[in-house]
Formats: C-alpha cells, structure tokens, sequence
DNA sequence: CCAATAGTTCGGTCACGGCCGAATTATCAT
DNA sequence: ATGATAATTCGGCCGTGACCGAACTATTGG
C-alpha cells in the first residue's frame, strides 16, 4: 500500500463538511451511534455510513458493535490533536474533551445549550416556535424545514448571514434536529448555524469554557422578547 | 463572514493533492517561488496560482513580491504544526524546518536525494536514463513521459505500485522533473514517488534524518546494476 | 525597444465524489 | 411470527472544483 500523498488523503477525509460535523461531535471524547453521527452531519443514514466506513478505514476512527447500534468515536487522542490543530487554524475554540457523564441532569444545559453547531434546549425551542408561529418557518418533508418570503426577511433584519449559510456545501439548509430535553425538533442545518453564530456575535449568548452549556445575556433576554416575542 | 463549518473549510484546503504537495515543499521553512511550487505539485503555473491564491485567502500562506518572482511560504508555525499533526495521523514522518542554507554545495546531495517525493540526482538520473534507454519510458508532450508496455511489464517486475499511483488524483502521472544538480529531467510524478518508495521499501536507499539527502545501501548498489544495468 | 520569463485572469471541459432512493441484513420488541 | 428500528450495500444522479489553453500584465536583461 504505497502512499502517494499522505498528506492530502488525511486531510481530504477531514475536508468534507458532513465528516468534519461527525468529527467535531465526537471531540467530546465519547462513541456516538450511526444515526446520531448522520443527524448532525445532516446527512442520510446511508450516505453517513459510506462517510463512517471510510474514516475507520483511514484509523481516524473506531467502531464497537452493540445490539442494533454501532458506536464510533475518535480512534486515538492523535486523531482529537490534528483536528483541533486545524480548528485553531480557523481561529475556532475546540471544546476539550471532557467525560463528564452526568451531564444528561445539568439544568443550564437543559435551558440553553449548543447541538453540534446550533442552538438547542429551551431557548432554542424558543426560537424555532417562534418562526414558526410567525409562518417564517414551513414543514417541508419529514425532516426539512423551508424559509418563506417572511423568514428571509426576518432573518435579513436580524443580521443572519443567509449568503453564507446557503453556500454550506451540500450541507441541509434547514433541517429539524430532535431536542433530546424538550423532546420536539428545533432549527438546525446550515441555518441553525447561522443563526447561533448571530447570537454570539450581537453578545446575545456567550458559550461557556467548557462542554456544550450557554449562557443567555441579559441583552440575550431582550431580544427574546423583542424579536422573538417570548420571555423566558 | 459566517464559519458555517471551519474545520472542513481549512482541511479541505489541506486535501487537494497538488496544494499538499505544495505545503510539504513549504514546509522546510523557506520560500518558494509560484513556479517551484507548480512544479512539485505537477501542475500548470495557472493552476498553481489559484491554488495559491486560495492558500493566501485562508491565511495558510503568506507572499512575498521581489522582482517578477513572488515566495511563498507557510503563514505561521501553528500552520506548520497542523500539517505535521495530519502527517503524524498517516504514518509520515514530517522533515523538521531545517535553514540550511549550504545544502546546495553537499555531494551527497548531489548524489541522491528526494526532490519532495520522488529521487533526484545522480541515482534519479540513473534510473531515468536506464528506463529511456531500455525503451521504458518515452517522451510524450513538452514535459511527460509515457510508460510504454514494456514499462508496465519492468515497473511490475520491480514491485512497483503502479495501480496506486495511477489513483493518484489528477495529479500528473510521469512527470518531467528538472534535476537542479544534473540539468536535465529526471522522472516525477505519481510514478517517480512510487519508484521511489519502492526504493525505499526494499532497503535500496534510506532516508537521512535532516533534509532532503538521501542514502544508498550496498543492496541500492547492487540493485542499479541488476535492475537498470548501471554501476555507481 | 524587444524578447524572455514569472505570474495571473478568464473561460470552458470533465471527472471525482457526495448525495439519495431502494433494497437487504441484523437486532429488538411484542 | 410480525413489525419496527439500526445499519449497510448498490445504483444512478448531479454539482463542485481541479485542470488546462489562451490571453494578458509586469519585470528583467540584452
């Protein structure tokens, strides 16, 4: 097995939007199932499983069996460095890897916290009922949302970067992500994204150092109520 | 400007071919000029602009102008530090940032060495010419070669991996290789690497620690005389 | 001034690879 | 047994992006 270009191949495997999403969820240092893995990359379960059988393939990742689930997660601590390595590249933070099991009872993280990219829990129920019940937001499909006319410009007035979002690849543009607190889909895709990094941009939410929790700002909290008619 | 996905944006940069080849060349802490830098990536001087254009963009290189030359080299050292985290994910061991500026009077430079994946000097030029004169290997356009059948047949004969590197992307297959010491071409491209490691795999020839000089064993020896008729 | 060289921009071609639908296998639940 | 869920393989579609030829600008040197 010659290597032509090691390099360039490692680097490939990371290069795609979908494999780097699986990628970054598994930082946390834990093994995820095929399905989750598919449902933050905003893929198919099919299309994510040719993505997860390449990158064991490469030794970026490991596989364990159980049941009806497969697990995966990061194949060595070697594998966590180079990825975060390129995120301080791109000036991201990476969240180190942290196995605290009790985070399921955390009620901050209950209220307000980031799924992959996007915002989730109660503010991010707060958020997506909200679009909806303005009609910014339609069912489109059994996993799609779609923008109307009204949310575009919702969105526009807000300061979300639309541009951006839709040149996310392939990615799903706004696709429903099931909160595992509140039990209902919020927003998330390249959308979702979008409009999380606009909340931490106008300091509406900050993230906290460590794990997944966010704080909502106080200025946070007015504009819950001023744009998104909701108090929490 | 949203970072909808930063990870894949800086990895896929990374996992182009010709732009690896490029990085890895860079990597020895110097400049290059945009013509070096086409030049080990096997590509075209436009294609090489772009690709560096698109590495200045995302803050992996910086350029330099002097004269009707422009250098480029690697943005920082955290950039190199990324680059030899993936290679460390492949195998590869990376070549340490040595500033040797006397290396172009070393003889045992001029004697072998890698001329980024493939060998240069004295033996490279042994190889090459004993492939030509053996009607392996004929010219094709202004800077190919072809392998002829007999080619085939002499490179499987050898060990050599010719399926992997005809998978090498859209890199170039069998490249013309200007040999800085010898002034003529020598063979690069995917299969000039593959020759190489071949080389490398069975004992012919090792890898000194630092730089780019490589070493030819006693059975490197014998094997230039049994294998391309030629003694050293 | 003219020729040669270094580098870039533009336009158009083409293939690799990511994507999904459909079908298949395996496990779990009733 | 039967149906539901998790995961995979196969086949075919399609868009992104890498590539090159041609044309253009800038610098150097005779």
């Amino acid at each position: 097995m010659i290597t032509v270009n090691a390099l360039s191949e490692v680097a490939a495997l990371m290069g795609d939007p979908a494999r780097a999403a699986m990628l970054q969820l598994m930082m946390d240092g834990r093994a995820h199932t095929a399905s989750d893995l598919a449902h933050v990359a905003g893929v198919t379960a099919q299309t994510a499983s040719g993505h997860l059988a390449r990158m064991v393939d490469a030794n970026l990742l490991a596989a364990r069996a159980q049941g009806r689930n497969r697990f995966y997660r990061l194949a060595s601590g070697e594998v966590a460095h180079a990825i975060e390595s390129l995120m301080a590249l791109a000036g991201e933070r990476a969240q180190p890897a942290s196995k605290t099991a009790a985070w399921r009872r955390d009620p901050d993280l209950r209220f307000c916290r980031t799924c992959y990219d996007h915002l989730a829990g109660q503010v991010g129920m707060v958020v997506t009922d909200s679009l909806t019940r303005h009609g910014h937001l339609e069912p489109k499909g059994a996993r799609d949302w779609a923008l109307t006319r009204s949310g575009e410009l919702f969105c526009q007035r807000l300061g979300v970067d639309l541009d951006g979002a839709r040149q996310a690849g392939t990615r799903h543009f706004a696709r429903q992500c099931l909160d595992w607190s509140e039990r209902r889909p919020h927003i998330s895709g390249a959308l979702g994204a979008a409009i999380a990094d606009t909340f931490f941009k106008k300091g509406w939410a900050e993230r906290l150092r460590r794990g997944r929790t966010v704080r909502l700002t106080d200025s946070g909290r007015r504009a819950l109520g001023s744009h998104f008619d909701t108090s929490v």
